[in-house]
DNA sequence: GATAAAGCCTCCAGTAAGGGTAAAGTAAAG
DNA sequence: CTTTACTTTACCCTTACTGGAGGCTTTATC
């Protein structure tokens, strides 16, 4: 299939895909005479791997990393639970400052609501020593 | 305080936070004879604030957004509400967003559990169709 | 068969959000 | 007074794309 149908089909877009062939990550052939990209469904199954894995903030780097293993069935799968394992951790943290944000914020609406005065005791807050 | 000890209690590179002055989001005053960054407590606490917005993929732009919330001593607090508001459903949407993401590794990382088997369920889920 | 629109190509530029390194000025400690 | 730590500007490098220009190819329409 072209290009643009196999970025539809991977929910990337066209000139990601591309990019992906341009660092070497997915190479499809190309015909002779059109010079157009021509991927085959193990491509298309690839590209949505990888498109897969970038949604789960895995890197690109990470991706050839999970790519390999995928196409090398011999290797050990510790190594993609060890990379999750340590995602999810990451996650975790992410987890923990959103809701400490949103908690700032939270109390942010609370001191602002109603009069005119500019004064917010946040920014006190926010100011002195946490 | 000059840009290191600011850069450590914010939790930021020094790098980042010299970025940060070069686009204008704080701007600390220079020591004229020296021509050092002094960062205030008011500064380190933005610093802060950024920090732990910049860490879950608010963009710089959102965060200019955020700060202004407490920058603007002339925002009329309605104003500052709706943008408040606003920002606490978009973190609302994040924090599920995470969540959800979370549950689907740590879904994946206990059906694989660690052995040495050649096959993985994690790269099997990753490259199913959607 | 002409034409127009859609899809594809390459090449060049640019984005966010910094990171790396150099060369040089400044400060604090021994 | 020298060494070490910190800071400065300046410049290029990075990741993972995105957009545009200009030019073929394919398909749909008249």
């Amino acid at each position: 299939m072209n290009i643009g149908e196999a970025a539809k089909k991977s929910g990337l877009t066209v000139k990601t895909v591309r990019y992906y062939d341009e660092i070497n990550l997915i190479k499809p052939v190309k015909n002779k005479v059109t010079n157009y990209r021509q991927y085959t469904q193990a491509e298309l199954a690839k590209l949505q791997f990888i498109g897969k894995a970038r949604r789960f903030n895995f890197s690109i780097k990470e991706c050839k990393e999970l790519l390999s293993l995928y196409e090398n069935q011999n290797r050990s799968s510790k190594e993609v639970r060890d990379i999750t394992l340590t995602k999810i951790s990451e996650i975790d943290n992410k987890l923990k400052e959103l809701k400490n944000l949103r908690e700032q914020l939270s109390h942010l609406v609370n001191c602002c609501k109603g009069n005119e005065r500019p004064e917010c005791p946040i920014i006190d807050e926010l100011s002195a020593k946490t």
